[in-house]
DNA sequence: GTCTATATTTGGATAGAC
DNA sequence: GTCTATCCAAATATAGAC
């Protein structure tokens, strides 16, 4: 049984393998059973740091979105010349995914799991990529500001709107494919939002 | 407590039961006894007729698979201009998640839900999928057909490939974003995929 | 083919001691 | 904060009669 780092606190013990759990397995196929054992700590601490299960996956989804934003940016920031800025987001996702085993969106997947539309945890998915959408948004600005000449009939927001939705059907084509295809195939619709260089 | 037609048979009544709370709810979400009680049917006669509630699933999104394809190539066909027949799958999504009021893909949905990657569940809805693509290929070959000139350079299969990604990303976009401008974006993204006429 | 009754495991969550 | 022991409901599935 693969278990945890004893050297975290309990809490950390739980939530790192919660996390594990979750985003490979599914949120509903993972039973706290199960997370209890694999993190090694009683059922009654489980409770006691997380005191329902939904409140484990609040904070795993609040993580999950921290890392991802943060590794996300690194890789933009990476590069300086906007229009190569504008197109990292879909570049970042074929290997994104592939580190992923082709897992897909841990927020895509929760969605999917969790009928209930007023769920907590569908609210931060629908934040997670709120966020998605104001960075690109910010980064086709930023493109457009670089040379007005050429971009300025282009209207950033319906831009920026369908860039996200490229990168969400390139990461659920993926999964249900189980291929990287369409990471790649995205990188060219989303060069045709934009006029050719 | 909603129950299904007394008329029909016991097997049609689990399996129009099950399809419906697979669908809204989620097929983990939802328990045998649950659609046993709904279907009006003693729990024996569920098992009887299907073995396993994976088997129930099978016929789920087999049923499923064969009423959308059905909708959509009725909805296809109602054109007749190959343009018009190209663009009909995209505009065809903003109606249909409609009615399902954004509640997505019962595909991408039972992938999300499913973990093991070798599951019959899983190879439907990549099958699904496939098929979805090969309808779009064909549309596509048709258009290029239709007007040699103008269409000769295209790459038929990679712009089948890129349409099938975004209609993913326009469904799956639209259920997390609880709302439909995923699917009109769509529709204009799909448009630049070929030269303006 | 359909029924009632039951088996068995796992689900999430708690009581009370240390 | 962490532990052992336990509760109860819900999960999937089966036995055996009609």
């Amino acid at each position: 049984m693969k278990k945890v780092q004893t050297s975290d606190s309990a809490k950390m013990r739980i939530l790192k393998t919660a996390s594990d759990l979750f985003y490979r397995q599914g949120y509903r196929s993972t039973g706290t059973n199960e997370i209890i054992k694999k993190a090694g700590v009683a059922k009654a601490s489980f409770f006691y740091h997380f005191p329902t299960k939904e409140a484990l996956a609040l904070a795993y989804l609040q993580d999950l979105h921290s890392h991802e934003a943060e590794n996300l940016l690194k890789f933009v920031n990476e590069r300086q010349k906007p229009s190569d800025r504008f197109l990292a987001v879909i570049k970042w996702i074929e290997p994104w995914i592939k580190s992923n085993k082709l897992r897909g969106c841990g927020f895509l997947n929760m969605v999917s799991e969790v009928p209930d539309k007023k769920s907590p945890l569908r609210k931060m998915a629908k934040k997670h990529y709120a966020v998605l959408g104001g960075l690109i948004r910010q980064l086709t600005q930023e493109l457009v500001n670089s040379d007005p000449k050429r971009y300025r009939h282009l209207d950033v927001s319906a831009i920026a709107d369908r860039y996200v939705a490229i990168v969400v059907g390139a990461i659920a084509l993926s999964e249900t494919a189980q291929n990287t295809w369409p990471a790649r195939q995205g990188v060219e619709v989303v060069n045709a939002l934009i006029p050719i260089p």
